[in-house]
DNA sequence: CGGCAGTCGTTTACACGTCAACAACATGGT
DNA sequence: ACCATGTTGTTGACGTGTAAACGACTGCCG
């Protein structure tokens, strides 16, 4: 095998700079999110994305492929989530094989007031922390990685 | 409770960004790695913690604290790897308590091999995607934001 | 209509992580 | 030397993710 282009100095401060905010910044942000309001990371990534659909309900497999998960994973998630009373399951009307997740009056409280304590969360660990010109930096970063990873995405509210 | 500062449209479009290029560029990175080499990401982890360590070996503690892993998780890791034959497990001289993880001779073999592969996918997937601008801001970033979360950490080399 | 490839959501088996408890050992003060 | 306290690494119980197989159903083509 040919001598691999080795990264330099400013590559590797980036990358391994990068594996190690992602370790770090997660868990950081993760548990003020369990202990402030009770959610994993993943509860709040379900509830944000049916709060931002039409009728706070959307179909099993749209729900999976808008949040990048496998339905087996959400199907399992919603569950749990069930349980606790933060979603509820609907039978599909036009396809009798589907599920419909629906956002419960609990699940919308929780999320609402889940919110903006995120908010200040995400702006205590890192958006405060950065200059307008980094922030920006970093959008652009993203949106170039992300064209190639996942061409035909777009990073809408 | 206060109304929250919302985040901006640049502020949103960096935090989801960011979420979502975590997602899918690590997964892909790995997907390359496991397919390539044989290892997962935390194998390489290992495998490369070791590999920069003297006589490459190093007390399992030790080892989880520079890994920024519970002892638990590494202790698991380490019987799976041992498996595979990739690490060894010795006894400590100066503590019987302890336990020294050592890179076998195939380890070292392996990591050799998958190294300037895995380096090679890291470009594709990222860095030669990204202006030099792009990359030291990204280093510059990395950088605030680990300063308040594990301070008195260094990225060296 | 009838049949059949394909999709939907769930489930089974498994891999992997966490937390808490644990035995074995180290360490420091008296 | 002795005991109290803390550390080390492993383990059991559990929660959660994946891959593959599955039954139920759809939709299309002959």
């Amino acid at each position: 095998m040919a001598e691999p282009r080795w990264l330099d100095d400013d590559e590797f401060r980036a990358w391994i700079g990068y594996r190690r905010m992602r370790l770090l910044l997660d868990a950081q942000v993760s548990q003020d999110l369990l202990r402030e309001s009770g959610l994993s990371a993943p509860d709040y990534d379900v509830l944000s994305a049916l709060t931002s659909s039409e009728g706070h309900r959307r179909r099993l497999t749209e729900l999976a492929d808008r949040m990048l998960w496998s339905k087996s994973r959400l199907s399992r998630h919603i569950g749990r989530m069930e349980q606790r009373g933060l979603v509820s399951r609907e039978e599909c009307e036009s396809d009798a094989r589907g599920s419909v997740v629906a956002l419960t009056e609990h699940g919308l409280r929780t999320i609402q007031e889940a919110a903006p304590r995120h908010v200040e969360s995400v702006r205590r660990h890192f958006v405060d922390l950065l200059t307008s010109e980094q922030i920006q930096a970093l959008g652009g970063i993203a949106e170039t990685v992300l064209a190639r990873l996942a061409p035909g995405e777009e990073l809408g509210r």
